[in-house]
DNA sequence: AGGTATGTTAATTG
DNA sequence: GCAATTAACATACC
């Protein structure tokens, strides 16, 4: 489920495994992948060098480059990233580097929906890719200058990467139901209490998900997330959770504690 | 068999 | 220009 918090545990897994090691291949099965470059390219710019940074900036992972230059991806719906040595690479395989030291790095996909990039400055890519700031890094200040810079509804808001970068349909979900504001409402509607209990509802919902490993499993029990489904109880109130189509997206909250 | 899926982007319409 | 909606992308899963 590759939005922030997903992509910051990739980020932290790739730290833990892969920096530091030198690079003796690349292959690419998922070409189509590649954006404004070329296996050739890729090969030429990671072969005999290391990863020596990881970086992220909404839903994009950055691999930095021991000559400073960046490997980009970003996971599409079902892209996930598999350290692992020996064993054959996994179905679904876009990107693999292997190591001199035998341990191999796998980018997978099932759904080719990702992509791969290289990029020698991240600002630039990300202003080229008109990112808004990433959801973490935003302070309480710029949070309201940005809600008050825009319209619409609350939800798609969330979602817009131009706004502010790392919220997709299921962290959404989780903020407004933390912050108890119905996925409906729009930004108008808010006042500065509802304002409030937003930021710090992303803030929370999204540090507290790092924690976890972006893994439901361990989230807090006071989190819809694990309970997404149609009449599922609310882990608050226990009133049935509900389910319906809000900014073209499926979307799962609670009428009681979120109300219209 | 058909509907659905965590994302992005382009095209269209208001 | 902005916001909302829809389709398209490629594939797995139920």
């Amino acid at each position: 489920m590759p939005e922030l918090p997903d992509v910051e545990t990739y980020r932290r897994y790739v730290g833990a495994t892969a920096l530091h090691k030198v690079i003796r291949s690349t292959h690419v099965p998922g070409a189509e992948l590649l954006e404004d470059t070329s296996p050739q390219a890729l090969g030429r710019q990671l072969d005999g060098h290391a990863f020596e940074q990881t970086r992220r900036h909404g839903k994009y992972l950055f691999l930095q480059l021991d000559d400073g230059g960046f490997l980009v991806l970003h996971f599409g719906m079902t892209g996930r990233l598999r350290y692992f040595k020996d064993s054959p690479h996994p179905e679904h395989t876009q990107l693999l580097i292997t190591f001199a030291n035998g341990y191999r790095l796998a980018y997978v996909a099932p759904r080719k929906l990702g992509m791969i990039a290289l990029t020698a400055d991240m600002d630039d890519f990300v202003k080229r890719k008109e990112l808004g700031p990433d959801a973490l890094q935003l302070g309480p200040d710029d949070f309201r200058e940005l809600l008050e810079s825009s319209r619409g509804g609350v939800k798609s808001w969330l979602m817009n990467q131009h706004h502010l970068a790392g919220i997709g349909n299921v962290y959404s979900d989780e903020i407004l139901f933390q912050a108890r504001i119905h996925p409906r409402r729009s930004l108008k509607s808010l006042d500065s209490d509802d304002r409030q209990r937003l930021y710090r509802a992303l803030q929370d919902v999204l540090k507290k998900t790092i924690d976890a490993q972006a893994d439901p499993d361990r989230v807090p029990a006071s989190f819809l997330l694990p309970h997404r489904q149609e009449g599922e109880p609310c882990p608050r109130c226990g009133t049935p959770v509900r389910q319906e189509e809000i900014a073209g997206r499926t979307a799962y909250y609670c009428p009681r504690c979120q109300p219209q």
